[in-house]
DNA sequence: TTGACATATCAATATATTTTGATATATTAA
DNA sequence: TTAATATATCAAAATATATTGATATGTCAA
């Protein structure tokens, strides 16, 4: 019940659902999503690490990068399941769409390591 | 993006997700989730009504008493997506099983008519 | 029509979640 | 070691959600 419960939880926030569905484009680290999403950086980590606890995202630090990316083989069952599904949805929402427009913008920055200037 | 979330949003409590697998039994009225679950009437009516505007399930009236069920047809795209996942979630578990349990002897009572005493 | 019953809704309170800004930790390079 | 960068965490404030008890609505039967 709790661990079914914490993915819904999890998914229940916009700015979550947007980050997952950046996350399942490729693996990205805190600094893109918060040049794609234009949030702070403190606001972004906690709620990605609210996906990580759900088992939705897993993370793999790089040096002084932490990327996280989908967690395929979750220890919650139930991210695999809704996973499956979530690839389908939200490919026509509007905001989802200018979020990997955005992304594609971010990811020459990150490249080049000049990635957050806070 | 908003009826995707209203989804979650829905399933990120316990309640509703122990009524939507009490109603995925069978139509149920909110006398006997007030049995089952021990919850106040206004309670149960809320959640209820929250699970309904998700487009997760729908009602009809017969006389006195409003009847919920599972909406196999929603308006809501992702509901169905769930709905399909839902079923086989959660057969396992401690307090669901004994909602279920609990779930038949309500049945009695509302089958002769004699529901809420409140 | 009145009274009883099932459900819905409302306002107030209680509780939980989100956001912000500040500070802490970890890694790298000078 | 120090400075710079990326991320994490914390405490306080802002916002959202849940619960309760009271009241309203709708239906039926006397």
């Amino acid at each position: 019940m709790r661990s079914l419960q914490s993915i819904f939880k999890a998914l229940s926030n916009e700015t979550r659902i947007r980050i997952l569905k950046l996350i399942s484009q490729r693996e990205l680290c805190v600094c893109e999503l918060m040049q794609v999403l234009d949030m702070t950086q403190s606001r972004i980590s906690r709620h990605v690490n609210l996906l990580k606890q759900a088992g939705l995202v897993k993370d793999r630090r790089d040096g002084k990068w932490v990327y996280y990316s989908i967690d395929a083989k979750s220890f919650n069952p139930y991210a695999k399941d809704i996973l499956g599904l979530f690839y389908g949805w939200l490919n026509n929402d509007k905001v989802v769409k200018m979020d990997l427009k955005n992304l594609s913008k971010a990811k020459r920055l990150s490249e080049t390591n000049i990635c957050c200037k806070a």
